[in-house]
RNA sequence: GUGGCCGUAGCUCAGCUGGUAGAGCCCCGGGUUGUGGUCCCGGUGGUCGCGGGUUCGAAUCCCGUCGGUCACCCCA
């Protein structure tokens, strides 16, 4: 029987690494001088943990979490998301006594039970930028503006920034009460899906395909309109903030968010050119309560999450640096302990190095320095040593002795650079 | 979880209505060449996803299963 990879799982073969090292670069380098620290947290935690911050009525909490019980019986769960994590972090480590806000970010691999598709995975990866402890709207807007900024080092662009404000508790409250009697009213225009949401978690209802139930929708009380006065001026401040900073951005009034936790801010940045389904490369929001309702302090926070495998279809055009300094070609009578000891001299000066180990041919050493992009080739024979550079039809020196090669290519390499 | 399509060498695929597997690319060697590349010749490599069934005989038909992909769902 063949092992295989466990469905929806993949590795990330050695010639896909440059790519994921330019994502996750751009996404360190843009958390560095955006002012966010990493922050390395279990890759499991307790179960209550997620259902708790995410919501009891929310598929990934219903169908969608790796859970399983430890040898001591705990109920553990592979993290499906960052964000309740950091929280946790924040108040058992006691964060809320640092300086606010504390500006956070992660990246690693998180798990969903879902259905595989091209750029979604049950082990993916996630980068996500935090900042709790404040209200900010300066900062809803900062965080938006961190993305843009991965996009732009990554050469992606064409991709629409999706905004809305969902409320608070205080506008929320009379507002879902406004959206009920709505829904009940038009209940026998709902499909199957808006009825089990309307029942559970109703501003879910917008997040739908159905194009006849969109157009029923339509009439449908609107979050955005019925916001308090502080929440209107906290989402008219990130507006601004944004409008100030050239990002463009459109109003989606249907725009919600599958976890409970959220509050005021939330959108999505959206890259047409991927797939349908799989469309959105990064998702945030605000979630004002999210720490209090785990047991912590009154603590505001904003965040987002962005998917590293799709980040990679949408960067899948980046001219990435490839290539070798130097390859070293033996023929079949030099003394190659000998010359390996200058190969490891010139990488120990730092420069990158390769030779064959597969007792190829010289065609085939010579085939296999051009493959590996080698800018020198060193050939050694009896008779000494040539150093070529690559595209020249000239070598750069002939009949170097064994034990001055380093010497030599070090030699070559410095008078080239300048 | 539901439905459609798909699953043959590392990769891309051909193999019509059943008779014990092929091509191109890649890889390795040789020749040619301004010792790379190009071009020519040769070679390595597959129990046809897996299991069962029908049959004298199945990659080819049937069932199941696993996996991929797309849509729904949900989301990163």
């Amino acid at each position: 029987m063949k092992i295989e990879a466990p469905r929806g799982t993949h590795d990330v073969l050695p010639a896909d690494q440059l790519l994921r090292q330019a994502v996750i670069g751009a996404g360190e380098s843009t958390a560095a001088r955006f002012g966010y620290s990493r922050i390395t947290t279990p890759t499991f935690e307790e179960t209550t943990l997620f259902e708790r911050t995410s919501g009891e009525g929310s598929d990934v909490v219903n169908k969608e979490m790796y859970t399983f019980l430890d040898r001591g019986g705990r109920s553990l769960t592979l993290r499906p998301e960052g964000t309740a994590s950091v929280a946790r972090a924040y108040i058992e480590r006691g964060m809320h006594r640092l300086p606010q806000p504390v500006k956070t970010f992660y990246l690693g691999p998180m798990f969903r039970y879902a259905a595989p598709q091209k750029g979604r995975y049950r082990e993916f990866w996630q980068i996500g930028l935090e900042a709790l402890g404040s209200d900010d709207p300066a900062l809803d807007a900062e965080l938006m503006l961190a993305f843009v900024d991965i996009l732009t080092s990554l050469g992606i662009s064409g991709v629409r920034l999706q905004l809305n404000s969902i409320g608070g508790r205080e506008c929320r409250g009379d507002y879902l009460e406004r959206l009920r009697a709505f829904l009940a009213e038009h209940e026998e225009s709902l499909d199957e899906d808006a009825r089990r949401k309307a029942a559970r978690s109703p501003l879910r209802v917008f997040d739908t395909k159905n194009p006849a139930l969109a157009e029923v929708l339509r009439d449908a009380p609107k979050i955005g309109d019925a916001l308090c006065a502080a929440c209107a001026a906290h989402f008219e401040s990130v507006r601004a903030h944004l409008d100030a900073a050239g990002v463009a951005y459109e109003l989606v009034p249907e725009l919600v968010r599958g976890l409970d936790y959220y509050t005021r801010t939330v959108w999505e940045f959206i890259d047409d050119s991927l797939d349908a389904a799989q469309s959105t490369l990064c998702a945030g929001g605000r979630y004002d309560h999210l720490v209090e309702g785990i047991g912590g302090p009154a603590a505001p926070g904003v965040g987002w999450a962005a998917g590293i495998e799709r980040l990679e279809l949408s960067a899948s055009a980046l001219e990435l640096p490839t290539g070798i300094d130097v390859f070293l070609l033996l023929a079949e009578d030099v003394d190659r302990p000998r010359a390996l000891a200058e190969l490891t001299s010139l990488r120990r000066a730092g420069l990158r190095c390769e030779t064959d180990y597969a007792s190829r041919s010289m065609k085939g050493q010579l085939t296999h320095a051009n493959r590996l992009g080698a800018a020198w080739r060193v050939r050694v024979d009896g008779t000494g040593a040539t150093i070529e550079r690559r595209g020249l039809a000239e070598v750069s020196e002939v009949g170097v002795a064994i034990d001055r090669i380093a010497e030599r290519v070090l030699a070559h390499v410095e008078r080239t650079r300048g």
